[in-house]
RNA sequence: GGAGGGGUACCCAAGCGGCCAACGGGAUCAGACUGUAAAUCUGACGGCUCAGCCUUCGUAGGUUCGAAUCCUACCCCCUCCA
């Protein structure tokens, strides 16, 4: 079964494909080659980055050999694609230490191993040693400004009153052509996959194979995930969700897949995970019929957590997940509560005495002060699962649990550990 | 280099000498309802020692009893022309 077209389309991660048919007997060999792009943007790549990740893993599972690609070099230049204002340029040291964080982060969804190795490369290694003059004698002589001009990504900006973009964003699909040009050179990658605001970028490599080896090459994007509610996908209150396990933490991971909503949650688990068509068929009837149960999204959030973080981070998630929300707080033992504090909920440590308002603060579960004394004024906050009447309420050893722990609840997703050293 | 437009709170966006901590919308937060949903409704949404006070409307000065609103200089952004 070596395409992986099929299943990628029953799972509705085709946005477009540049030439399906010629794609698909392409694929009909095993063993062939495709890369995808991850610029370091962040120290992390975030959930979504996901998609594309995932579809590379589809492949190898499929029998080719997937390349990720960290871009060293095009994290240095920034890409305009879906931004509606340019990028301020980040410091290169810092893009370097991003890089190697992100190879390492992507190692962990391939198998680097086998007949169908994967491999992470970064494009720096071909760039950093190219002249401009060259570049632009090479490159950039196959590439037309007139139809440059006519990519989304670069007239969004032109059209848009008050932005506008710089001749170093411009150049960025230069970049990400020759890439896929070396790629194809080095490995023989004849596939790249990526997010469909990637499009133009991407077929800009096919044409320059063409027209330098004259070759034959193909581009597969997957959709930008779009929530049902129109709201921006990975976006919550708390920030961007990454899959860096410091940064966000398994137990917040897996919260946040648990709240997808009833629309989306039949879609997600053909996005995010592995499952087989049964049981994305099973799951789907089960949000529809009992969706109070939220069977699919506890499967999601398992499947997901898993994934990303490993069995270990995953049982802690549901542990949490349960004593927080199944269980009475009265019923934590103290080795409960050392281990949330281990495990991932967010904790701080407060003096003897400390008024609840700036612990709160500290805790950024308050904006200010002010922000604080409202939210208790609004019945908004719970310490020891009781509700905290006065604003001027202070924190007192001996009140604590096990004379350490305060266990604070703001609305009711929002928990937070204060201890006692 | 020339001409024009613009910089207001997280974002968009009113205001154009006092009634402005600044209309409205979005986002966000809390409460009710629920399923740790969605929709809806209610409230909050610069800071504080919170019926009061303090600091905000690109920056720095100035006029005035009083400025986000007027004047001067400067900085930044955008569009068009060269």
């Amino acid at each position: 079964m070596p395409s992986p077209i099929p299943d990628l389309e029953l799972r509705h991660l085709l946005a477009q494909i540049s030439d399906r048919e010629g794609l698909e007997s392409h694929l009909g060999q095993s063993g062939r080659s495709l890369y995808c792009g991850f610029d370091p943007t962040a120290p992390s790549l975030h959930i979504g980055s996901l998609v594309p990740l995932l579809t590379l893993r589809r492949f190898q599972l499929a029998g080719h050999s997937p390349i990720a690609l960290v871009g060293g070099a095009t994290g240095l230049i920034g890409d305009p694609s879906g931004r509606a204002d340019e990028r301020s340029l980040n410091d290169a040291d810092v893009v370097h230490s991003w890089v190697e964080r992100l190879s390492k982060q992507v190692s962990r969804f391939m198998d680097l191993d086998g007949s169908y190795a994967a491999q992470v490369v970064d494009n720096l290694e071909w760039t950093s040693s190219l002249d401009a003059l060259g570049f632009l004698r090479d490159i950039g002589k196959h590439f037309s400004v007139n139809a440059m001009m006519q990519r989304d990504s670069v007239k969004n900006r032109l059209g848009r009153e008050g932005e506008g973009i710089s001749y170093t964003e411009f150049s960025y699909m230069l970049l990400q052509a020759y890439d896929f040009l070396e790629l194809f050179r080095r490995h023989q990658c004849t596939i790249q996959v990526g997010g469909s605001d990637q499009w133009g970028n991407m077929v800009s490599g096919i044409d320059l194979i063409r027209r330098l080896d004259g070759q034959q090459a193909f581009v597969l994007t997957v959709p930008l995930i779009t929530r049902s509610d129109g709201l921006k996908f990975g976006k919550t209150a708390e920030g961007t969700i990454w899959l860096d396990s410091d940064m966000t933490s398994p137990y917040r991971f897996y919260q946040f897949w648990l709240n997808t909503s009833d629309e989306d949650v039949a879609s997600f688990l053909g996005y995010f995970t592995f499952l087989d068509s049964n049981d994305l068929a099973e799951a789907a009837s089960q949000a529809r019929d009992r969706p109070g149960e939220r069977a699919a999204q506890r499967l999601l959030a398992r499947e997901v957590t898993l994934l990303a973080h490993g069995h270990e981070a995953l049982s802690s998630a549901e542990r949490i997940t349960d004593a927080l929300f199944a269980g009475d707080v009265a019923d934590l033992k103290q080795e409960d509560l050392n281990q949330l504090r281990l495990d991932g909920m967010d904790s701080t440590s407060v003096t003897n005495e400390e008024e609840l308002l700036s612990a709160l603060v500290r805790a950024d579960l308050a904006k200010s002060r002010g922000a604080g004394r409202r939210l208790i004024d609004g019945k908004g906050v719970q310490m020891n699962g009781k509700l905290v009447e006065l604003p001027s309420q202070v924190l007192r050893r001996e009140q604590a649990l096990f004379g350490q722990y305060h266990l604070l609840r703001r609305g009711k997703k929002s928990w937070h550990l204060f201890f006692h050293e």
